[in-house]
RNA sequence: GCACGGUUAGCUUAGCGGUAGAGCGACUGGUUUACACCCAGUAGGUCGGGGGUUCGAUUCCCUCACCGUGCACCA
């Protein structure tokens, strides 16, 4: 046995200490070459950006569960860890850092800039690995992978090439969500629809054929009718058919445009009539296909308006551009009114500015395998967790556009594409560049971070931990990311493996305040889990985390409750201190029969043990953490040790050494069972208490449960008595206000025939006469227990009204039970058509309430 | 507009047909063979409103309200 004990527990130092022996001991590596069953998962790679933030913590503290646990299983276990290269967030902070320098990405060029970031990521870049360590992960580090490995690169081009020759990527010139801020496209997924108030604007047209009729339109963005090639109305609103086929004067600049009918037009909205601006909204743009219009972009990539919007609007920002266009409107007196209007704007996710559908020339894909990843998850083949996501999911898939897979950026995978300079139509498609390099110019895109993503679940393997771990059995991982990466891993799962990347899909909640919101940088109602782990030891932060992280649920984070974590490590560990401050380890389970007590332990640790079991295996983690924390606290602490006080100071060493044993084996299982959750204190705890040489990791769970044949039921029940008495006397104590300390003597009136000593210690009664034949003096306060009548006789006088006063309130509350019962059983359909064994139940209920009035009746009458 | 969640003690929540349960907070009492990051005890709930099914509904169904999320519309 260890050094003794202190008496409050000190992660920090603990913590460290196991995490870089694991680290020594390479516990966390996968080995491709043992015989075990496999087990894997791959992390959802964070940004290299990124720190640490309560939804890592979340997610991770899960993973890393699944992961322990199926080691205590003896599973061969890969957590394969990573990162993500984050397009657009990393270019940002670079770009940032380069400012700040009195420098540009452009003043420096590409190759320079790409340079800076390599050198950024280098020195900056993965900070939340180590965050990470300081959870406890048990990630194989020795398989960490950065989505721009040169292996990675490769695996993403080739993808690229071999989607392209099947037909699927293509290029196009289409009407794209775009990000003036960031100057680039962006897939459908990455623009959020934000209801923002706004005006509507009813403007006036000029019919060119009947001059002084007007037509009336009505748009939210006058900015663009700089750009408008037509007007148009739905061909069955009568109140325009006639104009059909006439032209309009667009106000500014000054030019004829058509009038022209599409179904596509709501007579209802507005006016019914539309102004149809080709090059700056999608509808608008289909509806100039059709018809053949002229397409005039009136903007430039960074929002601003050019040169074909008129002199005036040449480089003047879009928002500004729409007052200018008001006022001009309203100066030409075609500006009707205005009223105030909420739409929907689309926002870009990641540049926070309102996206502008512009009509641009980019790379799509056309997704591989929809059917069979529709298939997989609605038939449960991939189990969703919680299943409702399935319906979210299936949703998206059935109204799947293809996806925009190219970005205007330079940090990236770039696109395998050669332009030919004498021949722009001419190109050139593969993961080499093409022999006559001088005379083809690449596609300056790179790809889609998503679309290195995808690849995740295989990419990041070689071929021998390919054959041995693919496919993997859990995701973990954010709702908001269903579409952006589950979908599609399950696709490229498909194409590329022939079959699905993960058996099973978890999806967290997601971390709120205690007000309900998001926790956001910009609201800086984000703890930092750091400054949590600091206070309350990373253990503390996860146990406390998973104990209110409901399945599926969001959860508001409370702090209070990391410190009911820390609390209940500490708990752990001083039971520990209790049972080695007892003496040394014992070998094994004593062979001969256990107390009451101890067959009530350990029939509540088989119970706890069934709980677990199930709970796990519906991924209820809380509900897992929930029952060692009951388990632990109330029964082992408040109940067992409290009674095993009384076996420890046996004379006989025969009844110690049980005791003992039994305390031994609830303490070894209970350390191996919350493992997964409390890695450290687990582990450390395994050494002191010297319950295995080696690493609690590897210990295996399903060895816990006690044989149920070494349980006596009858000891089982008694202790539950006794338990029960305890209660009642102990509220008797307190009504009377005797100190919890004071040991007052006590008189049992027994029930049955039994030993109470342990009983007496619990409600601390010295001394605890046993007296069959007791006669207590009228007014002596008593307690009707399941082991029989308790009384309380008081030095000095008897307040007789107190007592009275009591048992009135007793026998009244009791009452109200009897007749609650008893209504239900005189009720004829209830009897007639209840289930048996809850008649029954309520039956034995009747009877044990009257027995106990009667009880209480009797000493009332006696006062 | 469509879909999916949620609404239980002051707070965070469990339960999801048969006696409403926990932790925190509040209150009372307390250094008893580990633990004040603790122990013993008390108070506090018409389980969001209304209807229905049932012998019985917090639990199942319908409906309304509010909160959240996703999708669509978004002139």
């Amino acid at each position: 046995m260890s050094a003794e004990i202190s008496t409050a527990y000190e992660p920090q130092l603990v913590e460290e200490k196991w995490y870089r022996i694991w680290l020594e001991q390479k516990s966390f590596e996968a080995k491709t070459q043992s015989n075990k069953p496999s087990y894997a998962i791959v992390v959802p790679p964070p940004n290299v950006t990124g720190v640490l933030t309560m939804g890592h913590v979340l997610n991770t503290t899960i993973q890393d569960i699944l992961a322990r646990r199926a080691r205590a299983l003896g599973k061969e276990v890969l957590w394969l860890p990573g990162m993500d290269h984050a397009g657009i967030a990393t270019q940002n902070v670079v770009e940032k850092r380069l400012r700040a320098e009195g420098l540009t990405k452009h003043n420096l060029g590409r190759e320079a800039f790409i340079k800076k970031v390599w050198e950024w990521k280098e020195r900056y870049g993965g900070i939340i690995i180590q965050q990470l360590q300081k959870l406890g992960c048990s990630c194989d580090w020795s398989r960490e992978r950065f989505t721009m490995d040169p292996e990675y690169i490769c695996a993403v081009q080739q993808t690229f090439v071999d989607l392209y020759q099947k037909g699927l990527i293509y290029r196009g010139k289409r009407m794209v969500n775009w990000d003036p801020f960031y100057q680039t496209a962006l897939s459908d997924e990455e623009v959020i629809s934000t209801p923002t108030m706004g005006k509507l604007y009813y403007v006036r047209y000029g019919v060119v054929e009947e001059p002084g009729t007007f037509l009336e339109i009505a748009t939210t963005r006058p900015e663009t009718l700089m750009g408008d090639t037509a007007v148009a109305v739905n061909s069955g609103d009568l109140r325009y058919q006639r104009f059909v086929g006439q032209h309009c004067w667009r106000p500014f600049p000054r030019t004829k445009i058509p009038i022209l009918c599409d179904d596509a037009i709501d007579p209802t909205f507005g006016t019914g009539v539309l102004k149809v601006t080709p090059a700056h909204d999608k509808l608008d743009f289909e509806i100039g296909l059709r018809h053949g219009l002229e397409v005039v972009d009136v903007m430039n990539p960074d929002g601003t308006l050019n040169a074909l919007a008129g002199e005036e609007f040449d480089g003047m920002d879009r928002f500004e551009a729409r007052q200018k266009a008001i006022e001009k409107l309203r100066d030409l007196g075609l500006l009707v009114r205005e009223e105030e209007y909420q739409n929907n704007v689309g926002y870009s996710e990641r540049g926070g500015v309102p996206v502008e559908p512009r009509l641009s020339e980019q790379w799509f894909l056309k997704y591989p395998r929809i059917k069979e990843t529709l298939q997989a998850v609605s038939s449960g083949q991939i189990c969703f967790r919680p299943e409702r996501w399935v319906k979210t999911f299936e949703h998206w898939i059935d109204n799947i556009q293809d996806w925009c897979i190219s970005r205007q950026l330079w940090w990236g995978h770039r696109i395998p594409v050669w332009y030919h300079h004498d021949d722009p139509g001419r190109i050139y498609v593969g993961t080499e560049p093409p022999l006559d390099k001088e005379n083809w110019r690449q596609d300056p895109d790179v790809l889609d971070t998503w679309f290195s993503a995808w690849l995740w679940p295989f990419a990041t393997m070689d071929e021998e931990t390919r054959r041995r771990f693919y496919p993997t059995q859990d995701l973990v991982t954010a709702p908001d990311i269903i579409f952006f990466w589950v979908a599609r891993m399950i696709m490229a799962g498909f194409e590329y493996q022939g079959r699905i990347p993960f058996e099973n899909v978890f999806f967290t909640g997601i971390i709120r305040d205690l007000q309900g919101r998001k926790m956001s940088k910009s609201l800086g109602n984000s703890p930092d889990p750091l400054d949590l782990i600091e206070k309350y030891g990373a253990d503390g932060l996860r146990f406390g985390l998973m104990r209110i992280a409901p399945h599926g649920q969001d959860i508001r984070f409370d702090e209070k409750q990391i410190e009911e974590g820390r609390n209940f490590a500490n708990k752990l560990w001083n039971a520990c201190r209790f049972r080695q401050l007892q003496g040394p380890r014992t070998d094994a389970l004593a062979p001969d029969p256990f107390s009451p007590y101890s067959a009530y332990i350990l029939h509540r640790l088989n119970e706890t043990v069934d709980r677990i079991e199930n709970a796990f295996r519906g991924y209820l983690f809380t509900e897992v953490a929930q029952s060692l924390y009951e388990f632990v606290w109330s029964d082992f602490c408040d109940w067992y040790l409290e009674a095993a006080k009384t076996e420890l100071q046996n004379q006989r060493e025969s009844v110690r050494l049980n005791c003992l044993s039994v305390a031994d084996h609830v303490l070894s299982s209970v350390l191996r069972l919350l493992h997964p959750f409390m890695p450290h204190l687990t582990e450390e705890l395994w050494h002191r208490m010297s319950f295995g040489d080696s690493t609690i990791q590897f210990a295996p769970v399903n060895n816990v449960r006690v044989d149920v044949a070494r349980l006596n039921p009858v000891d089982i029940a008694f202790a539950q008595r006794v338990y029960e008495a305890a209660t009642v006397t102990r509220n008797l104590r307190a009504e009377y206000r005797i100190a919890s300390n004071k040991r007052v003597r006590m008189i049992l009136e027994p029930a049955e025939s039994a030993d109470f000593s342990v009983f007496g210690r619990l409600v601390n009664a010295d001394p605890l006469d046993v007296d069959p034949k007791v006669v207590a003096k009228p007014g002596v306060p008593v307690a009707m227990t399941p082991l029989g009548q308790v009384f309380i006789p008081l030095e000095g006088t008897i307040d007789l009204s107190a007592e009275k006063e009591r048992l009135r309130k007793e026998i009244a509350k009791l009452e109200l039970e009897i007749a609650a019962v008893q209504k239900k059983l005189g009720n004829e359909s209830f009897v007639a058509r209840a289930p048996a064994v809850i008649v029954t139940k309520h039956r034995q209920r009747e009877k044990d309430f009257m027995k106990r009035l009667d009880q209480l009746r009797e000493r009332m009458a006696g006062l």
